[in-house]
DNA sequence: CTACATCCTCTAGCGACTAGAGGTGCAAGA
DNA sequence: TCTTGCACCTCTAGTCGCTAGAGGATGTAG
């Protein structure tokens, strides 16, 4: 077998090295075997393990999601309804958080158009900002 | 005049009792003065502050904007440009992350309706997440 | 053999709070 | 007047998911 540094399994897999080293603190990663020289080794399939991870994360899976999906992924002979119901609870956060940053930018777009760059004292920004009542939508 | 408590002051402003210590003790609130035994006693403008503050959160501004929006609501004669710059940077924050949250939902959808209720071997939200190739987003 | 990149561990820091310990102040009811 | 009990005080440490830096060891190319 070839020994693959920490330095590959980082650029590999897109995750970077202090990354790595973490993801192996907290036991998201098993430990590797080590060289003589006390390096970290790794296998491909630790490549893989942090492939998934990393594309997780930028789906926007918490740490501890993203543990129960990998152990999910160790053992395939299990029901996939709890990988199911994860990815759904995380749709349904993303949706919320569209739907909030929606209203948010209609609220930016508000004060910036209505700032006529002259005095703060005329500021439209500084105005809606002071007094949520001037809002549109007061849900945020 | 009337003394105003912290904890009158929280719920009139709608900033949580630690948060309105954490805003002075970071100089976000000037240290209001305090009754023989010691207790904050702050004044009506305060809560103006705090209001302030709390809707400019709500509305994504990180404090070191804050702190920059109310030093300018502090002198009304200054050009509002510097506000109108802060909101228009986090509006393309905002329009940014919409489109990347966007992308991440049309992701999960795949994810869920692929996914066939069975063994974790052909669940397609394990297998998306093993293989960004199988993204339609590239970018996320 | 000498550079120099890469690796190692460990600690501390980021932002914006939040939680808890351990103690004091104050107002209202018995 | 006393007591109950909530609200207040300070201080430290924890949250999440890394990231940065110190100070040293290892590995590789010329």
């Amino acid at each position: 077998m070839k020994k693959i540094t920490i330095g590959e399994a980082a650029s590999q897999s897109g995750v970077k090295v202090p990354t790595v080293r973490y993801y192996e603190s907290i036991g998201l990663l098993v430990a590797p075997s080590r060289s003589e020289g006390n390096q970290r080794s790794f296998e491909p399939a630790d490549i893989s393990r942090l492939a998934f991870i990393r594309h997780a994360r930028e789906l926007g899976f918490e740490i501890e999601a993203i543990r129960t999906l990998l152990t999910l992924q160790d053992d395939p002979h299990q029901s996939c309804a709890s990988a199911d119901a994860i990815a759904k609870a995380r749709l349904v956060e993303v949706e919320q958080r569209i739907r909030s940053l929606m209203a948010l930018k209609a609220e930016l777009e508000t004060m910036v158009e209505g700032c006529g760059h002259g005095r703060v004292d005329q500021c439209r920004v500084i105005e809606v900002l002071a007094d949520h009542g001037q809002c549109r939508h007061s849900h945020h």
